[in-house]
DNA sequence: GACCCCTGCGTCAATCCGCCACAGGCGGCT
DNA sequence: AGCCGCCTGTGGCGGATTGACGCAGGGGTC
């Protein structure tokens, strides 16, 4: 066992976390904060069962790092994590050879899941459309994550009043603060 | 050229109106409004370049007519179509082989782009977040079409009151209104 | 300390929402 | 023909929501 996992992620509280519950889970990981060290531990180490590649990492691009990972290990099973995603962004790493697609936040669960799975095989009943509010709301969430919980600039980027967004937020005591799992 | 098309799509007025508009861009365009007749299309046709496949028609799932098709015709570039999209499905769709994934209301632009582009390479700056207004009105719009037009039942599906929506339609005039382009 | 930006909370007027009606259109049914 | 069901527009009203204030405090940086 004692499988190898690779993980490249630029927000120091996500990286650290997630890494300490993936190495519960029985994981060997190497935490990566940016390209050039994930380019180095790819180089350096022996073997690799997983990738989780963050999409953005400052300036660079995860994505980039699928081909070379892919090269060296043809087995590992690469899942990429981002923040704000899109259907043609998930389009376009699928392509490059990732296994998997998220969009934070995610469970532990979540991920695991993905990880491991054969996504082509899903049965998936896709046309349920959401209604209005729960897409606000994973929206929302989305963003406010992406900005670090900071409700001011979510705001501004929401396009809504910040005073607004806290009172938004206030109503849903749920499911912000711990990634529980959703939908 | 001459390049020959599959089209399955089950929305009569669609089928035809895109079949029509492809033609015109000069393919020879292969009509399919079910599953069987897509199978009976693959098995008698000679030569296939490309295939253009609701997601769902009917009760089946057009995804499973990318194994066969690929099998037959390994050159042939699919266009993945549907009505309300999703990541996962993305995902699943380009893992099973289709070239591209494209949520309707498309474009004649967006799906011959789609089908031509190699969507691997996409410079991709992928987290620009979208204002709330925004998504939401994308997203109105999405249903709306899903719904053929119909307000009660979009506003259902959505989980608004019926006047709200009307309201909120009201208010923009923008982009909604050219049924110029698609239907 | 002086800024700057953040968070939380309160208030108040303007707006929006949900819900009640109503009239009319369209299509299928007995 | 009626009747029924569902659709679309429109109006109005009470209550909820929003946006723009202000203010106190926290936490950085120069």
């Amino acid at each position: 066992m004692n499988q190898q996992l690779l993980l490249l992620e630029d927000d120091d509280a996500l990286r650290l976390h997630l890494g300490n519950r993936l190495m519960k889970h029985g994981y060997r990981v190497h935490r990566c904060a940016s390209m050039l060290q994930a380019a180095e531990v790819l180089t350096s180490v022996q073997q690799l069962d997983a990738a989780i590649l963050d999409q953005n990492v400052a300036e660079d691009n995860g994505l980039d790092l699928i081909e070379p990972l892919l090269q060296r290990f043809p087995a590992c099973r690469i899942l990429v994590l981002t923040g704000y995603g899109s259907i043609p962004a998930a389009v376009a790493a699928t392509r490059r050879g990732a296994h998997n697609y998220l969009t934070k936040p995610a469970s532990l669960t979540d991920i695991l899941q993905a990880l491991l799975e054969d996504p082509s095989n899903m049965p998936d009943l896709p046309d349920a459309p959401p209604s209005l509010e729960r897409l606000e709301w994973e929206h929302i969430q989305r963003v406010l994550e992406d900005h670090q919980g900071n409700v001011s600039a979510a705001a501004r980027t929401l396009g809504i009043h910040r005073r607004t967004l806290q009172r938004r937020l206030k109503k849903r005591p749920s499911a912000s603060e711990y990634h529980r799992d959703r939908r």
